[in-house]
DNA sequence: GTACTAGATCATAATAAGTATCATTTTGTT
DNA sequence: AACAAAATGATACTTATTATGATCTAGTAC
């Protein structure tokens, strides 16, 4: 990952470290809040712009994705895969889940149009929601 | 429209019928403050919070469906057929479009989620902007 | 029609996410 | 070691959305 933060001229800073060490490998589709919470205690410098900052760069590199479905706030997932999100309703929890549906190839066109990725949401209530409060 | 209204116990009123107007038939994707300012100088003692309360009711209701794809703020679509939406990258606007894609009926369960609904959300650039900016 | 009440509206204050600004610091060269 | 470009951090600002609470109105009951 730090490759391609180099390959793409970005310049390797603790924060960025940082702020991947937190993203790899993690499926909780944290918010820039949320990985800024994480890791103020142990680094009492860090920025909350610095944060957002790194989101954009890492997303613009391509080295993660943003995730748009929740009104309120963006989410942040390191797998760049094609996958799909479902939010719950109730807490608002944000899983990755696969579902069966078969997505084209990007980029493509489409009347004019040129689609360069296509993400699928998913909206419902969460096995944990479901158990806690059911109906 | 006023019937799902009535149906759902929500009382009739200028306010609400003025923002269904707006919203019929209408494919551009307003968001709060479009129909709010569409609406203003015709009505001029109409209020955001009045809009935003509406919308949140017909959504409930059902007669509309928010369209979360732009990370900027909510859009609203009265089409609640499924549907893909198209968020242009570069021009921000938001089109329908219809892609080849089978998607599954809801409700229905995976893995102890309860899948309530779907949507497919796809990125990229509009005919008008690869026109008069290509590359 | 009048009276009533739940619900709706309006104005505005408050909140929260994200962006902009700019002085200071750091990275990755040279 | 010196330098320029880029990154950081503190903070001010903007914008979308939500909350509050006083007033008003739709729909019903009489």
């Amino acid at each position: 990952m730090l490759e391609k933060l180099k390959s793409l001229g970005l310049k390797i800073t603790p924060q960025r470290i940082a702020i991947l060490e937190i993203l790899k490998d993690n499926t909780s589709h944290p918010s820039a809040e949320d990985i800024y919470n994480r890791l103020k205690p142990n680094f009492p410098s860090l920025s909350l712009a610095t944060v957002y900052n790194t989101l954009e760069s890492l997303t613009r590199a391509g080295a993660i994705q943003e995730v748009i479905i929740d009104s309120k706030k963006r989410h942040y997932d390191p797998d760049t895969n094609i996958h799909s999100h479902f939010l719950c309703r109730r807490c608002s929890s944000i899983f990755d889940l696969e579902i069966k549906i078969k997505l084209p190839e990007t980029p493509f066109e489409v009347d004019d149009f040129l689609l360069e990725s296509i993400s699928t949401h998913l909206y419902g209530t969460c096995p944990q929601c479901r158990r806690s409060a059911p109906e």
